[in-house]
DNA sequence: GTCTATAAACTGATAGAC
DNA sequence: GTCTATCAGTTTATAGAC
C-alpha cells in the first residue's frame, strides 16, 4: 500500500497543514461578506441555487438584502464566490499531496495511494476545516445537475488543471485497463462519491438505526477506498 | 452466468414485452394531458423543477396556462403524474425481470444476473419505449437531490415495494458481505449509475471526439455489469 | 458600507366567460 | 375543456438617502 515512511508527510499531515493555513486566512473577520457567504453556502447545499432566494440567503445572514450586490455583483457572481471559497483550499491541498505522493514513490504513485489522498484531503481536510463533507459534497452534486453553464465554466477554468493532473496520474497507475473503459469508470466513481458523500447524514443515521454501527471518517474512506479500487481493475 | 435456454424469456424480450404493452395504451392519445406531461418531462431534466415555470411547460406544448391546473391541480401533482407515466412501466418491467429470473435460476439468481436484469431493465426498456434513458436518470438523480419531500414520500410509497425486493434478492447473492458494507456499496451503485448515465450523452460525445468509439446500448450494459459487481464483491 | 424604498419582472393559481 | 384576465405573492436588482 505504499505506506510512508517516517520522514515523509501522510496525506493527513498535508490536509492539515494546508487547510489550516487556508482556514485562518480566510476566517480572520468575519464581515458581512463572509456572512452571505456562510449562510450562502449552507442554504444552497440545502435547497439548490434555484430555490434559494437572496432574501432567505442575507436573512439567515442577519445583513441587508441589498449587501449581497454590493459585496458580489449578483447571486451568479454568488455562487461563484461560495464554490471559490472552498474549491481554492481543497484543490491546493489535493495539488501538494499529489506531488508529495509521486516524490514519495518516485515519479508513479499506486492507483489506492493515488484515491487514499483523493479521499483524505476531500473528507478529512473538510473536517479539519470544520466543513461538513456532506455540504462540500451536495454543492459539487449541484455543480453538475444544476450547473447554469456559467458555475460549470468557472469551475473548469479555475480548477481543471489539477484534476487532469489527478485523473492522469491514476490512469498511469492502471496501465492494464483500456482508455474507453477507464474513463466510463472515472464517471463511475466520481458519481458514486458525490451521491454517496451526499447523503451521508441519512445513510449514517440508518446505519445507525438498522445495525447499531457508528460511522467514523476513517471507517469511511476504509471503505471507498477498495470499493473504487476494486471497480476500477474490474475485468471482464 | 446463467444464460436462458431457449425456452426462457431473456430480459430483453421481457422488456420488449412489458413496455410495449404500457406504451401502446399510455400513447393511444395525445389529448392536452399528454402533451403537458410530455414537455414537462423534457423540461424538468434538463432545467430542474425550481427553474422550469408553468409557463414555460405550457407554451413548449403549446396549451394554455390554465390547462396544467385544470388536468393536474397543481405543479407539485404535475411533477408526481410525470415520474407515475415513467416509473410505473418501468417498475413492473423489473418485477416481471426478477420473477423470471428466480423462476429460472431456482429460487436465488446470481448477482451478475440481477445486475444484468436491472440494467436491461431501465437502458433497453427505455429505449424500446422510445424514450431517453438519459433523460429518466437526470429525473431520479433530480427526485434524490432536488425531492421537495412530497415527491419522495410519493415514489416510496408507491414503488418501494418493488425496489425491496430487488435488494434483498442482491444481498442474498452476496451472502459473503457484510451488512454495513452492502448498505454502503448498494448507495455507491445507485449514484454511480444516475450520475453517468445522466451525462450519458455528454460522455458518449467525448469517447467519439477522443477516442472514435461509438458506444452502444448493450455496449453500456455489457461496461456497467462487470463494474457495479467487481464493487460490490470487493474485499478489504 | 449599510440602509430604505421601489422598480420591473416573474411565479403559481383561479375566477368566470365561452 | 379551453380560453382571457387577473390576483397575490415572490423574485432579482437598483437608486438614492444616510
Amino acid at each position: 500500500m505504499g505506506r510512508p515512511s517516517r520522514f515523509v508527510l501522510t496525506s493527513g499531515q498535508i490536509v492539515n497543514i494546508c487547510f489550516n493555513r487556508g482556514f485562518k486566512t480566510a476566517m480572520s473577520h468575519s464581515d458581512t461578506a463572509d456572512r452571505i457567504l456562510d449562510a450562502a453556502e449552507i442554504l444552497f447545499a440545502e435547497r439548490g441555487f434555484a430555490e434559494t432566494s437572496l432574501r432567505t440567503i442575507t436573512s439567515t445572514a442577519g445583513v441587508n438584502l441589498a449587501a449581497v450586490n454590493y459585496h458580489f455583483g449578483s447571486k451568479k457572481e454568488l455562487i461563484q464566490a461560495v464554490f471559490e471559497r472552498f474549491l481554492t483550499p481543497f484543490t491546493d491541498c489535493l495539488e501538494t499531496a499529489l506531488t508529495q505522493r509521486i516524490a514519495d514513490e518516485g515519479g508513479a504513485a499506486s492507483a489506492d495511494d493515488l484515491l487514499e489522498s483523493l479521499y483524505t484531503v476531500s473528507l478529512g481536510g473538510l473536517k479539519a476545516q470544520g466543513r461538513d463533507p456532506q455540504r462540500f459534497m451536495r454543492l459539487l452534486g449541484l455543480a453538475y445537475s444544476q450547473s447554469q453553464g456559467h458555475l460549470r465554466r468557472f469551475i473548469v477554468a479555475r480548477y481543471g488543471q489539477t484534476y487532469r493532473r489527478f485523473i492522469d496520474l491514476l490512469k498511469q497507475a492502471l496501465p492494464e485497463i483500456d482508455p474507453v473503459t477507464f474513463y466510463w469508470r472515472l464517471y463511475f466513481m466520481l458519481g458514486a462519491t458525490i451521491f454517496t458523500l451526499s447523503s451521508f447524514d441519512a445513510i449514517e443515521a440508518i446505519l445507525k438505526e438498522d445495525f447499531g454501527a457508528e460511522t467514523t471518517l476513517q471507517d469511511t474512506i476504509d471503505r471507498f477506498v477498495p470499493s473504487a479500487s476494486a471497480m476500477l481493475r474490474a475485468t471482464g
